[in-house]
DNA sequence: CTTATTCCCTGATTGC
DNA sequence: TGCAATCAGGGAATAA
């Protein structure tokens, strides 16, 4: 499940290898209708085909291919990328032996291409002329500098709402799922189900902090594979072997030894340590 | 404005 | 061992 390391990773091992090059044909598998959002698969590939891509930048969880107009073709043009769960962006030869569950491909001018794989179709491609049109609604990106802990506090405003539920709306922070939620939760030592308007200035400071922490670590180890996440060249990341508590329901806390238990929380999966995180307050200042 | 629920989609897992 | 039901979850749509 690709979240916001996970796409950086993407991004970063994409960046070098596409930008500058031609988009000289498109390919769209007729099951992948539903992908393409907003546009028939015809349309789609006549309006990308022969532009470049000039830049690739991500917004929360979307990549975004910056691409130009061709010779005769004008206006600046964007492909939005979201790969949901199950959704991969690959650069290939495009001589490579095939992959699985491909259901779009940008062939390039230098003789590799961009392939586009997912298995479940939940991922959405988009063409848009502003970026905005797909990612203007975001949240605060969490790893810029300017994301500090009075725009955490910002962010969480005066929802009611599960603490865990606001960090996984991208209207109010862009980039979190369902694991960087847990382990930033875990990290702040605050119950995933405390009501969000309810943190004390304390408790704000150490997630802004946690939050930022764990997407680091996880950037830095390439992301988790879980399931199905791959990168640009399709390996698989390493930090599922770094995680405190996601999907480690019943086994030791690696802080207090308690084991970690599993609820709902805003329909998800949720994972965490009942010692280390209370559900109730402390008495007395802190 | 808010929060809660349903749907999409298919391979893996669980239950009987 | 087999087969059906359930689960996984990001985000759009919908309901309240």
């Amino acid at each position: 499940m690709p979240e916001l390391p996970e796409v950086e990773t993407i991004r970063c091992d994409l960046y070098p290898r596409v930008c500058g090059r031609a988009i000289t044909a498109v390919r769209i598998t007729p099951d992948a209708v539903p992908l393409v959002d907003g546009a028939s698969p015809a349309e789609f590939q006549r309006r990308l085909k022969g532009r470049r891509i000039e830049g690739l930048s991500r917004r929360g969880k979307y990549l975004i291919l910056h691409l130009s107009g061709g010779l005769h073709l004008s206006g600046g043009l964007h492909l939005i990328v979201h790969l949901r769960m199950t959704g991969a962006l690959l650069h290939r030869d495009a001589a490579a032996p095939a992959d699985r569950y491909v259901r779009a491909v940008l062939s390039l001018d230098d003789g590799t291409e961009l392939r586009y794989a997912d298995l479940r179709k939940l991922g959405r491609l988009r063409l848009v002329a502003h970026p905005d049109e797909a990612v203007g609604r975001l949240g605060p990106e969490p790893l810029d500098a300017r994301f500090t802990a009075a725009r955490l506090r910002q962010a969480i405003g005066r929802r009611r709402a599960p603490i865990k539920a606001v960090l996984l709306d991208q209207r109010a922070l862009a980039g979190l799922g369902n694991i960087y939620a847990d382990e930033a939760l875990f990290a702040a030592r605050i119950h995933p189900q405390r009501r969000a308007d309810t943190l004390s200035e304390a408790e704000n400071r150490r997630l802004h902090r946690s939050i930022r922490r764990v997407l680091r670590d996880a950037l830095d180890n390439r992301g988790a594979s879980f399931r199905d996440y791959v990168d640009g060249g399709g390996r698989e990341g390493r930090h599922q072997f770094h995680v405190k508590v996601f999907r480690r329901t019943g086994q030791p806390c690696y802080v207090c030894g308690a084991e970690i238990e599993r609820t709902k929380v805003g329909g998800r999966s949720t994972h965490f340590c009942p010692r280390c995180q209370p559900q109730e307050v402390a008495n007395g200042p802190t």
